[in-house]
RNA sequence: GCCGAUGUAGCUCAGCCGGCAGAGCAGCUGUUUCGUAAACAGCAGGUCAAGGGUUCGAAUCCCUUCAUCGGCUCCA
């Protein structure tokens, strides 16, 4: 939910979640709000200028309206916040004498429906500023709401029922047209997102026109759940967690490890062919290079606590780009050898708080997909849109096609402290970045004060199973750290300038990216990434022998091949490689002996009888090499 | 980190108004030898997250800690 563009009170309040205005969207970017449209088919956001979309929202907005109704009546003391609609349906901000229990949650909803019963009209109503000061003078969130508006905006009240609100509208015309409604969940939020101020109690509704529609929307949620790496990494026998190594370092099994190895395989060979050396810079550091890169003074909450010894203070490495730059500093550089790429595997330690642990997507340990590009600035557009191409041939291979750019940018008020102060650098970059992805006809969106501290980024999100939203690729900009490193090159001139750095993470960390393609796969992974690629069935214990012999024929040549010589029946085999999401099994039995045949199933449950065992090889070799995403 | 919820066998879960720790699947052993998603039988398996408290007696009630889950905040 990166977007709330249809919003109540808190459209007034330009509040923080507002990352993705729609007016930002490059005019100039002919398909890139056919592009937006395309990928938002969930939790993505809403497009404010569809009226189905609309007529939705507003359907939404007043269901919330109807549950602070309910909420007052139980609750008579009750503070109320604010309660947009949000993508495929609502949520309402409260403050209450105690927390609320799934109990309350249906009692509220009951209410709620007597309300829909009773077809209560939204009465509209303009009011002066002192007289909504008045009205709301016990409901503080209300007032905060009123006196951050502007002098001469206009201000209106809903009213239904007993429930009075301050609110833009719009509404449907009675309580009666909300549609089919459930109650999902309640949380805790920050009033205004802002982690110093009142947490209040959220309280998530989903709505839709009809009950079909509303059952439809559960269905796809319990399908998404079945989809969630931790669920399939278990089931799969992929990774685990465990308490006695600790939260956040996730343990891979052997057959998790093989497609971490195959990944980096494929990764290590396409980014040679890319043009980058790959380099190694360990596990720590002193904890003096990130005073100098400013990473100290930026990152340090992220950074695990300092490892003291009589002499030193030693920190795990939370980020690569000190150590790369140090290492580029350590040999002499020519503008002959730009730009200069170096990549790493790079294994990094950040402590996330701990809430926001999530299985592979948000971990402790982790292994990055690194690089830094060293150029100098007329190279800086071509190396730019190189990682960008990068970026969409990866794409491509994991037919990864639901994801959005965004370019963030810094804001003048966090200048000196958030990001590196000086102004005109950051505006000279983020214009470079800019041209450059105009140039190159790349469509993204634009996230204001949403920058490295130094400097502007593109990050491609994508969205998780249950719809939370990461940053799987990035690519940074950076002006400021190569100069604090005193970082130099000799150029044409026989002239010292320091070089432009790119900082890129295209396939995100090999957690996070496993997690990811975990989820977009339903852990049916594509062949050439499959832990285990061909399950070989015996029909009955006489088969034993051409089984083993099949599968030992396709660990010869290259094929992850097991033969099943378990006393299990042969369905019970077929089942079993079928849950574990096996490519190709090979059902083999008096037949097959004597012809020196295979009967292939495919896991979609396609099946080819009688399959010469070359033809086979032929096959499975053709999708391994191809990389191919069909059976 | 914050708000809320939840921790019982490898997994999914029952038991929880205090009174002998259970089921299915998985595992092991045996029987079965079967043509495309679960053969049958037996056996084994738990300091009920950890620590403290209340009680004659705690998986069950209370407190603390840890972990996980749903959000918030933050991020690759």
């Amino acid at each position: 939910m990166l977007c709330r563009i249809v919003e109540s009170e808190v459209a007034h309040e330009r509040s923080r979640h507002y990352r993705m205005p729609r007016r930002r969207f490059r005019d100039s970017m002919t398909g890139a709000i056919d592009m937006i449209a395309a990928v938002a088919s969930d939790d993505i956001q809403i497009d404010a200028s569809d009226p189905h979309e609309q007529e939705l929202a507003r359907m939404r907005h007043s269901a919330a309206h109807v549950m602070a109704e309910a909420v007052q009546e139980m609750f008579p003391g009750a503070k109320f916040a604010i309660g947009p609609a949000i993508e495929n349906g609502f949520y309402y901000d409260f403050d209450l004498p105690r927390p609320l229990t799934p109990d309350d949650l249906s009692a509220i909803e009951e209410r709620m429906h007597e309300h829909v019963a009773a077809a209560e009209p939204f009465l509209r109503a303009e009011v002066s500023r002192a007289s909504a000061l008045e009205i709301f003078a016990d409901q503080p969130y209300k007032l905060e709401i009123i006196n951050d508006l502007p002098e001469d905006a206009p201000i209106s009240t809903y009213r239904q029922g007993s429930f009075l609100d301050l609110c833009r509208g719009p509404h449907v015309e009675d309580t009666s047209r909300i549609g089919a409604f459930k109650l999902l969940n309640v949380a805790g939020a920050y009033w205004r997102g802002d982690e110093n101020r009142p947490m209040l109690q959220r309280v998530y509704g989903t709505s839709w026109p009809t009950q079909k529609e509303l059952e439809d929307y559960l269905y796809r949620l319990e399908e998404a759940r079945k989809r969630d790496h931790r669920r399939i990494g278990r089931e799969l026998g992929l990774f685990t967690f465990s308490e006695d190594v600790g939260p956040g370092i996730p343990l891979f099994f052997p057959k998790g490890e093989m497609v971490r190895h195959l990944m980096e395989s494929y990764v290590r060979e396409t980014q040679t062919r890319y043009g980058y050396q790959h380099v190694w810079t360990g596990h720590l550091v002193k904890e003096d290079l990130y005073r100098r890169s400013g990473h100290l003074e930026h990152y340090s909450d992220v950074m695990f606590p300092v490892m003291e010894d009589e002499e030193q203070r030693f920190r795990l490495k939370p980020m690569n780009c000190p150590s790369h730059m140090t290492l580029f500093n350590a040999q002499l550089h020519s503008y002959r050898e730009l730009p200069l790429r170096f990549a790493e595997f790079a294994t990094l330690y950040r402590y996330e708080k701990s809430g926001e642990l999530f299985g592979l997507m948000r971990v402790r340990s982790m292994q990055m997909n690194d690089a830094h590009i060293y150029c100098t600035e007329e190279q800086f557009e071509q190396e730019f849109m190189a990682v960008i191409d990068l970026y969409r041939y990866y794409f491509e291979v994991f037919a990864i096609d639901k994801f959005v750019m965004r370019l963030s940018t810094h804001h003048r008020k966090g200048l000196g402290k958030k990001y590196i102060d000086n102004e005109r650098l950051w505006l000279k970059t983020e214009e470079m970045v800019r041209r450059a992805m105009d140039n190159g006809g790349v469509p993204y969106v634009e996230a204001p004060d949403e920058a490295a501290f130094y400097g502007p980024k593109i990050d491609v999100q994508i969205w998780s199973a249950i719809g939370r939203e990461f940053t799987l690729a990035t690519n940074q900009v950076d002006f400021a750290v190569p100069a604090r490193f005193d970082l130099v090159y000799t150029n044409r001139e026989g002239k010292e300038e320091t070089p432009l750095c790119i900082h890129r993470a295209p396939l995100s960390t090999h957690e996070r990216m496993i997690g990811f393609l975990i989820e977009h796969f339903a852990g049916a992974f594509p062949v050439w990434l499959a832990p285990q690629q061909v399950r070989v069935i015996p029909i009955t214990n006489d088969h034993n022998g051409y089984a083993a012999q099949l599968a030992q024929q396709l660990q010869a040549a290259g094929v992850r091949a097991e033969a099943d010589l378990s006393s299990e029946r042969m369905n019970a085999k077929i089942r079993d490689a079928q849950l574990m999401k096996t490519p190709y099994m090979l059902v083999v039995g008096d037949q097959e002996m004597a012809n020196n045949t295979v009967s292939l199933r495919k896991r979609n449950g396609e099946r080819v009888n009688s399959m010469d065992v070359g033809a086979f090889h032929a096959l499975i070799k053709e999708k391994i090499e191809s990389r191919a995403l069909t059976l």
